[in-house]
DNA sequence: CTATTATTTCAAGAAAAGTTGATTTGTCTA
DNA sequence: TAGACAAATCAACTTTTCTTGAAATAATAG
């Protein structure tokens, strides 16, 4: 079981990833399709540069994966991890907690 | 169905709430139970202002709820905006990728 | 080999998020 | 009411993240 400190980094790792509205935006696409950066850039009209930025959080994340084929690089999601992430939030609903009070100031 | 510029507000700041190694040991904290604002300061061996702050960020993004009681203010998890996020994760898994490639020139 | 295309990397600046200590607000108790 | 305590807020500052345009890589086509 982790310890209170080692919340495993991966999870932080992948939330932060998360966190961006645009990154939120490339992995929705990603839901259809791979797709190489240059259908990304199109189809989010934003600049290649910029995607290049968030498709690397995304990366570091381990939350997509990058395939190479000529001189293109086709991203796709890595559902593992997000089912990892998944499995994080799933853990407090199992143990939710039954206790509802208790005094602050009790001992 | 939500267009792509419209994924919801809430989601992204939910993940947003979860991206901060604190905050992730604060929720942490409180699966085990509900907890006032100077029980989560000795746990985590923190400043009051500072968890405050954060404090603010899980409560902006619905993913805690605070019941006061005298001068205390108890801190709990929202379950249902934490399962919220995991419904948000697991429809990427229903929706798998089916389509591996497509030539990014193709048309 | 040169030109072209796809993508990343870089550096500089802008914006957002986090930290800190002091102050304020609100509740309780003597 | 005065004093003590819980917690939020504030302002100044530090750190991190994001954006932008230009330059560097790398693969391919002619």
């Amino acid at each position: 079981m982790a310890t209170l400190e080692t919340t495993s980094t991966d999870i932080l790792q992948g939330f932060k990833a998360l966190s961006d509205p645009l990154r939120l935006q490339i992995i929705e696409l990603l839901r259809e399709q791979e797709m190489c950066v240059c259908d990304l850039c199109d189809r989010l009209t934003v600049a290649q540069s910029k995607l290049s930025f968030h498709l690397k959080a995304l990366k570091t994340a381990n939350l997509v994966r990058v395939r190479q084929e000529g001189r293109w690089l086709y991203y796709s999601l890595n559902l593992p991890q997000m089912a990892a992430l998944e499995q994080y939030l799933s853990d407090f609903r199992r143990n939710a907690p039954m206790v509802p009070a208790r005094a602050c100031d009790a001992d």
